[in-house]
DNA sequence: GGTCCAACATTTTTT
DNA sequence: ATGTTGGACC
C-alpha cells in the first residue's frame, strides 16, 4: 500500500493529523471521531515516509487497545516492528532491560492489590502502628496518590504537619522498604522507577530517544504526572511526541490522572500543532445531542462543537423501573426484542457505575437465557486456586519474594507451620541467603526440628522447580507447580473441581503464551509481568456473540450498537462518594458522557425507585443528570410493577406469600424470624410486588426484610407479656 | 499444627 | 448477601 492509498476516506482534519510530519502534535477527539483511525494511520504513514516502524512507539490505555493497534497497522501492510503497549507494561520491560540503572534487579515481581496490602500491614507492624487507625487499604490510597504525582517519601514528609500524615509519611518509607527487601515493585512504582530513570540518566534517555523517534499517547488526558514524565521525557529530544484525548473523556481522575497534561500541552510544547476533530461518526443525532447537552453543564472545561452528518435513529429511552429485579427484567425484554428484530447479542453491551451491579443484571440475563460475558479480566487471576499456582511461579522467577512464599510454603499443608517460618526468615535475614537458600542450613537454626524433614523436601522440590523453569517452557513450570506442589492432591482430595478446572485454564493460558513466542524469546518472568498489568477489558472478546456487561470506566474507548446504562440515581452516577466538590461531579458528569457516547444506534438509561444492596432495600431518587438531557429526541418511560407481573416466570412461584397475607400486621406486632429470632415490627411497605418491612431484633438490630422471603411469624403480643 | 466457625468489612472507579 | 480473615478449639 503507497502512503498516499492511506489518505484516501479521511477528511482533512483527520488527514491534516496523519500526515503531520515532525514535531509536537495535539489531537483533541470527540468521541466516535474516528481517532483510533488517525492514530493507526498515522503511525503508517510515518512508517512509510519518514521512519521505520521500530522507531514508533504508541501507548494505549489497555493491553487490549494495544494489540488491537498492532494488528490494525499490519494491516495497513507496514511491517511489523512497532511497539505498542501500556504505560505499564512499557514500564516493566525498560526496567527489565535497564535495571542496574534504574536501581532494580531484572526479575522484580509485580505487586498487585492484595500483595500491596500484605507489604502495608508488615509496614504498619513494624511500624508499631495499629491497622484500627491505619487502615492498610487507605493508606495504600494515598501512597498512590503520592506516588502517582511523582512526590517521593522524603518530599511527602517535608510537606505534612499533623501526626496523622506524619505517620502516614512514615508508612509510606517503610512500605517502600518491605518491597525493596522482596525485589518488588507495585504498579505505581513501575512509572515512577521509569520516570526517575529518564530523569536522572541522560544516557539512557537519549538511547530511548533514538529508538523511539515518534511517540503516540492515546488517552491523554487520563494520564497522571508520572506518566506525563514518562511521555515528556521520551520526546523531548526529538518533541515527535504525538499526543490524542478529550478532556470530556476524563474519568480517571480519582487516580491522580490530571487534566492539565492535555490542556496544557500547548504550553509545554510551543510549537505544538492542534488538530480537533469534532465529527461523530458513530453516533445518531439524538444520541450526540443528548450526550452534548449533558457535557455542557461542566463549568470546567474546553468548548467544543460536536456534529453528526449521520441519519437520524430513535429517541433515546430513559426508563424508570421499580427495583433492581425489574431493571434486569426489562432490560432483558429489551435485549429480546433487538434479537427479535435481526440483532445480535453481540452488539449489546450493559454498563454500570459499580462493579456490584453486575449481578442482578446477570440474574436477570440468565433467567431470559442470555449469553453474556462480563470485562472481569484481574478476577480469574484473583481467585485462589490461580495465587496459589503464580506464587510458586513467583517465588521461583525471584527468591527475595516473601509474601508469594508465604503463601506457600505451607500450601498445601505440609507440616510447616508459622513458628518455623518465622526461625527460617529470621535466621536467612540475619544469614543474607534467601529463606529458600536458609533451609539448606537447617541445623543451624534454633528451634526447628519437627518440621526439617518437610523444610528440606520442600526445598528440593523448589529446586526441581527452578530447573523446571529454567528449562523448559511455561507451560512446563505451571504443570510442574500444579502436580508435584500436592495442590492437584488438595484440590482432587477436596473434590473442589473448579479449582482444578481453573488450574487447566491457566496451562492453556501458559501454553498460549508459549505459542506466541518465536523460538526461546518468552520467559515466565515475562509471563508473570504480562499477566499481572492484565486489565478487565483486556478479558472481552467481541466475537463470542453475547452481550457484554461492564463498568463506565472500563467502557471508554468502545462502542456498541445498543447501550443499556443502568442504575443512573442519584448517589451512585453520581457516587455518593464524589460529591465532595464540583470537580468530582464534573468527573461523574464525564462518567455518564462515556457511557453515552458509546452507543452508535440505541441508548437506554435506567433507573430503580428502590436499589437493593447488601441485602438492604434503599429508596433512591433519580440523577440530577437525567434532569439535564434534552426533552426533544428523549422519551421517558416508567415501568410499573404490575407491567412485567408474568405468571411464568419461575421466582415468582417462589414468594412463599402475598402481601394481601399482611394487611393485618401492625406496627409494634411482635414476629418471629428464623434465625434472628423474636423482633418488634417498626414499619412496613408494599413495594411492587413485595412487602418489604423494618422489624427491631434485640440481639441484632434493625433490618430491613422481604416479608414474602423472610418466613416471618406473627406472634400474639400477650404471649409474652 | 490444623480445622472449623464467626465476626467483619466491603471497592466507586483500575494499572 | 457474600466472601474473607482471625480466633477458638481439637
Amino acid at each position: 500500500m503507497k502512503a498516499e492509498a492511506l489518505l484516501r476516506e479521511l477528511t482533512d482534519a483527520q488527514r491534516q493529523a496523519v500526515t503531520h510530519g515532525d514535531g509536537p502534535l495535539l489531537v483533541l477527539a470527540g468521541p466516535g471521531s474516528g481517532k483510533t483511525r488517525v492514530i493507526t494511520h498515522r503511525a503508517a504513514y510515518l512508517a512509510k515516509t519518514v521512519t521505520e516502524p521500530w522507531h514508533i512507539l504508541a501507548i494505549t490505555f489497555t493491553n487490549k487497545a494495544a494489540n488491537e493497534m498492532a494488528e490494525r497497522v499490519i494491516q495497513l501492510q507496514i511491517g511489523r516492528g512497532m511497539t505498542c503497549c501500556t504505560f505499564h507494561s512499557f514500564c516493566a520491560r525498560l526496567l527489565r532491560a535497564y535495571a542496574e540503572r534504574a536501581g532494580v534487579r531484572p526479575n522484580f515481581s509485580i505487586y498487585d492489590t492484595s500483595d500491596q496490602t500484605s507489604a502495608m500491614k508488615e509496614a504498619i507492624r513494624r511500624c508499631d502502628l495499629s491497622t484500627d487507625n491505619f487502615p492498610p487499604g487507605r493508606a495504600l490510597a494515598t501512597i498512590s496518590r503520592a506516588k502517582n504525582d511523582m512526590i517521593l517519601p522524603e518530599q511527602f514528609a517535608a510537606t505534612v504537619k499533623d501526626w496523622q500524615k506524619k505517620r502516614l509519611a512514615t508508612l509510606y518509607e517503610e512500605y517502600n522498604q518491605v518491597l525493596i527487601e522482596q525485589n518488588a515493585l507495585d504498579f505505581d512504582d513501575l512509572l515512577v522507577k521509569t520516570a526517575l530513570l529518564l530523569g536522572n540518566d541522560p544516557e539512557v534517555r537519549d538511547e530511548l530517544a533514538e529508538r523511539y523517534r515518534y511517540i503516540l499517547v492515546d488517552e491523554y488526558q487520563d494520564t497522571n504526572h508520572a506518566q506525563y514524565l514518562i511521555a515528556r521525557g521520551l520526546g523531548l529530544k526529538y518533541e515527535n511526541l504525538c499526543v490524542t484525548g478529550d478532556p470530556d473523556q476524563s474519568i480517571y481522575g480519582w487516580r491522580g490522572a490530571n487534566l492539565n497534561n492535555i490542556l496544557q500541552f500547548e504550553e509545554d510544547f510551543p510549537n505544538a500543532v492542534v488538530v480537533r476533530l469534532e465529527q461523530n461518526y458513530r453516533s445518531t443525532p439524538q444520541i450526540l445531542a443528548a450526550a452534548d447537552a449533558v457535557i455542557t453543564h461542566n463549568r470546567k472545561r474546553k468548548k467544543k462543537t460536536l456534529f453528526t452528518h449521520n441519519p437520524d435513529g430513535s429517541s433515546i429511552r430513559v426508563v424508570e423501573c421499580e427495583d433492581n429485579q425489574s431493571e434486569g427484567e426489562y432490560i432483558a425484554r429489551q435485549i429480546r426484542e433487538h434479537v427479535e428484530q435481526g440483532g445480535i447479542y453481540g452488539d449489546v453491551a450493559v454498563f454500570y457505575r459499580v462493579n456490584a451491579m453486575s449481578r442482578s443484571i446477570e440474574n436477570a440475563l440468565r433467567s431470559a437465557h442470555i449469553p453474556y460475558q462480563i470485562a472481569r479480566g484481574v478476577e480469574f487471576y484473583n481467585r485462589k486456586e490461580i495465587r496459589d499456582i503464580l506464587a510458586y511461579a513467583r517465588v521461583t522467577a525471584n527468591p527475595l519474594d516473601r509474601i508469594s512464599l508465604q503463601r506457600i510454603i505451607n500450601t498445601p499443608a505440609r507440616g510447616i507451620g508459622k513458628t518455623t517460618v518465622d526461625r527460617l526468615f529470621t535466621h536467612a535475614e540475619a544469614a543474607g541467603k534467601t529463606p529458600l537458600e536458609a533451609i539448606s542450613d537447617l541445623d543451624k537454626i534454633t528451634g526447628i526440628t519437627r518440621a526439617a524433614g518437610a523444610l528440606r523436601s520442600f526445598a528440593q522440590m523448589m529446586i526441581d522447580l527452578a530447573t523446571t523453569a529454567r528449562k523448559g517452557t511455561v507451560q512446563d513450570v505451571v504443570e510442574f507447580i500444579v502436580q508435584r506442589s500436592g495442590l492437584l492432591a488438595m484440590w482432587s482430595g477436596a473434590h473442589d473441581d473448579d479449582a482444578i478446572d481453573n488450574a487447566n485454564e491457566l496451562i492453556n493460558a501458559a501454553a498460549e503464551y508459549d505459542r506466541q513466542q518465536s523460538e526461546g524469546s518468552g520467559s515466565l518472568e515475562e509471563w508473570l509481568q504480562q499477566i499481572s498489568l492484565v486489565s478487565d477489558v483486556d478479558a472481552i472478546d467481541e466475537q463470542t456473540g453475547a452481550v457484554t456487561l461492564m463498568t463506565l470506566h472500563a467502557a471508554k474507548g468502545l462502542e456498541f450498537d445498543t447501550v443499556f446504562l443502568t442504575g443512573v440515581e442519584d448517589g451512585l452516577l453520581p457516587h455518593q462518594r464524589s460529591q465532595e466538590n464540583d470537580a468530582e461531579i464534573e468527573e461523574e458528569r464525564r462518567l455518564f458522557f462515556v457511557g453515552m457516547t458509546r452507543a452508535k444506534r440505541s441508548l437506554t438509561i435506567t433507573s430503580t425507585r428502590w436499589r437493593d444492596f447488601r441485602g438492604m432495600s434503599n429508596r433512591t431518587s433519580p440523577s440530577p443528570f437525567l434532569y439535564e438531557l434534552p426533552d426533544e429526541g428523549v422519551e421517558r418511560i416508567t415501568v410499573d410493577a404490575e407491567d412485567e407481573f408474568d405468571y411464568d416466570d419461575k421466582d415468582e412461584d417462589d414468594l412463599s406469600a402475598k402481601a394481601e397475607d399482611y394487611l393485618s400486621w401492625r406496627r409494634g406486632q411482635l414476629v418471629r424470624h428464623p434465625s434472628f429470632g423474636v423482633g418488634r415490627l417498626l414499619w412496613i411497605k408494599p413495594q411492587g410486588r413485595r412487602t418489604h418491612a423494618g422489624v427491631h431484633f434485640a440481639a441484632y438490630g434493625e433490618k430491613t426484610l422481604v416479608l414474602e422471603y423472610a418466613h416471618l411469624e406473627p406472634i400474639e403480643n400477650d404471649e409474652w407479656e
